[in-house]
Order: C-alpha cells, then sequence, then structure tokens
DNA sequence: CGGCTTCCGTGACTTAGGTCACGGAAGCGT
DNA sequence: ACGCTTCCGTGACCTAAGTCACGGAAGCCG
C-alpha cells in the first residue's frame, strides 16, 4: 500500500511495453503480474538459431519483435521454410517440446533481431494448468500452425513453381499490415523459402519481369502490378 | 450406497472397454466416471465422411476402432493424405475444430469402420479446463501430427516418387504392430495416399517387383524382400 | 457364358524443373 | 583503382514424373 519497491517499479514497466500483445492483453490480471515477475527478456540477434533440429527446450517464448523462420533442412542441405514466428507470436515447436518433451523435427532461425519474452519450463508447464487465457493462446497457435502447414503439404505437391513463387511474392509485398512496394532479398533466400534451386527462381522472376509485375535489381525486387501477381500466384494468368 | 442404478452399469461396462486406451488409463477415477456417463459411442461405416473441408465441430471424438484418413482434396481432384487415425487417437483437425472454432481445412473420411467414443463439444471444453490428463493427451496429439506435417512437406518437396512409395509401402506392411506379408490395395489408392497419378505408381511397382522387393497381384501386394524395400526408401538402392 | 466394371501394364509424348557451367555485373573493402 | 565476394542471367542438358490413349486381364453378377 505504500510505494512500490524496486523489483515491482521494473515489473510494471514490463507490464505496460506487454499491453500490445492480444495474449498478454486476453490474460487476467493475476497472471499479468506473475508474468511481468518471472518472464525475462532477451534479445537475439539475426542469424542466431532458436532451435536446430534434435534440440530440448527450457524455455517457453514469445516474440515481442523481430521475426523467426523454422524451417527444414534436408541432408542434401536443401532447405524449405515451413512457418515464419513473428512479434506476439510463439513457436508451436518450442511449446509441443516442452509440453511432450519430445525433440524438436526442424530449425529456428532468427531472420529480423528478436526480443523475445522467455519463461522456464517448469513455470510454464505449471501456468498452462492454472490459466484458461494462457491455454487458449497455445492452442489457437498449434491450430494456425496445423492449419498452414497442411496447405503448405498441399501447394509443395500440386502447384506449379510460377504460382508458388507469385504467391509467395505477394504475400511479402503485404507482409505485416504494411503493404509494401519494394522488398529486399535475393534470389537464393527465395529459392530456399520456396524448396528449390536459385536459377528456377531467377529465371521465373524474369518472366515475371517481362510481363510487367515486377521490376529486378541486385537484391531487390519491386512491385509494379500486384493485379497480375495475384493472378499469377491463383493460376488464373501465366504463360 | 445401494445397487448401482442401470445407468450406472451400463456406464461400467463402457468403463471395462475403455481400459485398453492409454488415453482413458491415464485418466484419473473421477474423470474416467464421467466420461462413461457423458461420452456415447457411435458407429461409422467405410466411406462415411467424418469431416468435410470447412465443416465445423459439435463433438468431440477417440477412435476406439477402425481408422480415419484425412487428406487434402485439392481442385483439380487429386489427393493426398496427409494422416492417418487409428484406435485410440483423436483427430488434431477435430480438437482444433472445437478449442478455436475455425472450420476444418481437410477431409477425413472413415477406411475402415470405425467405432467412436463422443463429447459435446461445450463438455468438451470444460474437461480440458479441469483435467492435466486430457490436456497431456490433446498436447500429444497436436505435438505428435505437427511433427508428422513437417516430414511430410520435406518428403513431399525433397524426395523422388520411388522412395516415397518404397518407404509407404514399408509402412504398411509393418502397420499397427502386425508385421504382415501381403496388403489388399490397388494402384489408384496408393496415387491418391502419395498425391501422384495411378501411372508412375504402377510403374514403380512393377519396377519394385522386378527388382524382386515384391509381387503384385490384382488389388494386392505381396512382400518378398523387407530389406531391400527399407533400402529403397532411404535411397541406399535403385537403379 | 457373356457382359460389365474395376484394375493393371505400357508405349509415346510433354513438360516442369533440377543441374552444370559459365560470365558478367554490382557492390565493398583497402 | 583493384581485387574479392556476392548476386544474377542464361544456355545446354537431363530426368522425374505427369498425361494420353489404349488394350487386355481379372473378377463379379445376372
Amino acid at each position: 500500500m505504500s510505494h512500490p519497491v524496486t523489483g515491482d517499479r521494473a515489473a510494471d514497466q514490463k507490464r505496460q511495453a506487454l499491453l500490445k500483445f492480444p495474449f498478454f492483453i486476453q490474460a487476467p490480471p493475476e497472471l499479468q503480474r506473475q508474468i511481468a515477475l518471472a518472464a525475462s527478456v532477451v534479445r537475439l540477434e539475426s542469424g542466431a538459431y532458436f532451435l536446430r533440429e534434435g534440440d530440448s527446450c527450457a524455455h517457453f517464448a514469445v516474440l515481442l519483435s523481430g521475426r523467426m523462420r523454422v524451417f527444414k533442412l534436408a541432408e542434401s542441405g536443401q532447405e524449405i521454410t515451413l512457418y515464419n514466428v513473428g512479434a506476439g507470436e510463439a513457436c508451436p515447436l518450442n511449446v509441443s517440446c516442452i509440453l511432450s518433451d519430445r525433440p524438436v523435427p526442424a530449425m529456428a532461425r532468427v531472420e529480423e533481431d528478436v526480443e523475445a519474452l522467455v519463461i522456464p519450463a517448469e513455470t510454464f508447464r505449471r501456468w498452462m494448468g492454472e490459466h484458461e487465457s494462457l491455454r487458449t493462446f497455445v492452442f489457437q497457435t498449434f491450430a494456425t500452425r496445423l492449419t498452414e502447414m497442411m496447405s503448405l503439404v498441399e501447394e509443395v505437391a500440386f502447384r506449379r513453381m510460377d504460382q508458388r513463387l507469385a504467391r509467395r511474392l505477394h504475400d511479402i509485398f503485404q507482409e505485416s499490415g504494411t503493404p509494401r512496394t519494394s522488398v529486399e532479398t535475393t534470389h537464393a533466400e527465395l529459392a530456399s523459402d520456396l524448396g528449390t534451386a536459385r536459377e528456377v527462381v531467377s529465371r521465373l522472376l524474369k518472366e515475371f519481369e517481362r510481363l510487367g509485375a515486377i521490376t529486378l535489381s541486385r537484391g531487390k525486387i519491386e512491385l509494379k502490378n500486384s493485379a497480375l501477381l495475384r493472378e499469377m500466384a491463383s493460376g488464373i494468368a501465366e504463360k
């Protein structure tokens, strides 16, 4: 009832910072307080690995900023992106690893510098039993990703590369509520994303440029005709 | 404290029947009692659809016997199997649909006559809040399938058809603890499984036969050389 | 038995896309 | 300015696998 002690003030600050994230807003005051007290914030630089295939997890993490890419790495060295984890989201592999204590079956690498809220696995497990809102968050995470993965299987199995690439580009341009008109990426990067070879991406991009959907320059792609790109993504256009 | 009433006796029988399933064995007595009381058993004939893409779910189900196949159906009519659900298992799509109230993104069809324990969605949601053991079961379900789906993405993206087919065959022969030496299936069925065309399967199977791994007859495949098949599945052999 | 349906085998052809082998362009560091 | 590294463009080539178009075999049923 008097002035808050130092620890409480730090916790209050953390709490403020967290108030823009749905998973935190949904939490009851009691859980919010516990999170602010028990969680710490870590920073991970771009290029760092958050998870490697076969790892186990001692901590649960929610991203506050930045982006991680979760991908499968084949023996051949080829990669394919499974999904990206952004601000406010948790990685389902991390959760599944903590809750079912099995090694993770893929890699997770930081693509854009990450700040993450981390909680010891044991604490997380306890809270899962006590807090409906946390469970809901986790289930949403699982459900969303499982659905995405199913669509991905279909896409890889049945769609042509040009469609897949067009869609991927379109998604990138729309990304995170900030419709861009230009994006910095390399053909090799897109190739790893889609699980194909750089040459294939280069050729298709050139074709897209020829058709007037985009323009290319070193390390950068600019959007020229969004509608056309969308058509290509759904297979209406092309030839 | 006197003789059990009829309902209780029926419930006791149900309880007996359920005692071979891990998810039930793990449950505390209190939950076991509730399940025996609130759950009903339904039968679904082979060929029936348990879920169609876009459905919502009013019930949670656990299979007691039989098998369901969950698959994606492309507009082109092509199919690819995502996974199978067998005795003692729940379908994660069913769960995710109930817990996050979103339409299911795939089809689930009964392949071998199914008996299933079903529970109203609302009841299931309540129990999820109250019972650790149920939560654990559900998380296992999610974690297992998510992992499987990731491997499937990798397989579809990077493996050749001959390897995928060899592996699929090998899995079928090993299936459910009863190592078979012969299996009744058609080439078309295997093709839908793998998301390819029947002709492709026929050709590859013929090749496998030529190499002495299997022998073919109408609607049936017999295993001749399990080791060879395994080699093919991992890409060691082949020519 | 004769007809129908389901399955299977196969040749011929097409094509997406993976692989190789370059060379050249763009940017960076010193 | 020079060299080094990263990226990109491109032609040539190869091959897995999808598609088409059959015909024939196997089983089923009246």
